[in-house]
DNA sequence: CTCTTTCTCATGCAATTGCATCAAATTTGA
DNA sequence: TCAAATTTGATGCAATTGCATGAGAAAGAG
């Protein structure tokens, strides 16, 4: 087998520390507001990123990295709480869009001054410009 | 509230996205070698790298970042495995201390042929060693 | 001392996830 | 055209996780 140096190992440990403190870190913050966890925030911002509001479950799927068994579930607890709505696909009676709600567009806002405040208090603050620059273009490679 | 820049926003998804994706591969090749996940993995290393090969529940999930409800039935099944064993803290019968077993030791040196290998596909073949380094330095800020 | 608080670990129960598989619709290919 | 393969999404069941809480032991306060 191909053996890792040292180094790359000692990289792999900060990385996945460094996401899973920060990921601690806002689930927290978001619980203490009585506010919904991340998966739900990430779903939420992601068909609101997107002009129509609507995308096919697999498109959300391969964006955010979510199982299609989890996120299956997932879309019938944002869809009992009103969040998102499923609508047929056109042409195609397999396929279907979800379609963030303006109450789903109001909880992604409050859940991002809790959110965004948490990224900020553990990213912004404790690198500069460049250092954010430098590591976003480092990680872009993986 | 702190606005997070637009830089530091992707910095995040970045981050995410790339520890995500490697711990994806990892179990995936993992479960593929019919061995069991990486938090089983991480707890038997973080034994064994100690001289006399315990630490007590604490330890493991404050180095670990686990909760300690999870740790306490993650080593239930380790135990059970035969991987770990329980003993009584001198001096304190509240504390335990977890003693990894020789089969842990093989067990770990199994796992790590797929998991280096892992490691080393996704971090060591995409950077040079001027990259692991300064991403390393960056990461250990947070 | 002895009562309260804190610390360490375990556990019942509900929610979520993983796995395997299903059902329905579409696409492919002979 | 029609059976086989593929794609899309749902779901039963087992395993795991999260939450709240418990039990037992030690530490602290008076």
């Amino acid at each position: 087998m191909q053996r890792p140096s040292e180094a790359v190992v000692d990289l792999w440990i900060r990385l996945n520390c460094a996401q899973r403190r920060l990921r601690a870190n806002i689930e927290a913050d978001l619980k203490k507001a009585g506010l919904p966890s991340l998966d739900w925030y990430s779903v939420l911002l992601h068909l609101k990123r997107v002009e129509c509001g609507r995308l096919s479950p697999r498109e959300i799927e391969e964006g955010l990295l979510f199982e299609q068994y989890n996120l299956s579930r997932l879309l019938d607890r944002m869809e009992k709480e009103g969040l998102v709505r499923r609508i047929p696909y056109p042409g195609d009676k397999r396929r279907q869009l979800i379609e963030i709600t303006d109450k789903g567009r109001g909880l992604q806002k409050r859940m991002w001054l809790i959110y965004g405040a948490a990224i900020d208090r553990f990213l912004g603050a404790r690198l500069d410009e460049g250092q954010v620059e430098q590591l976003s273009t480092l990680l872009s490679r993986l």
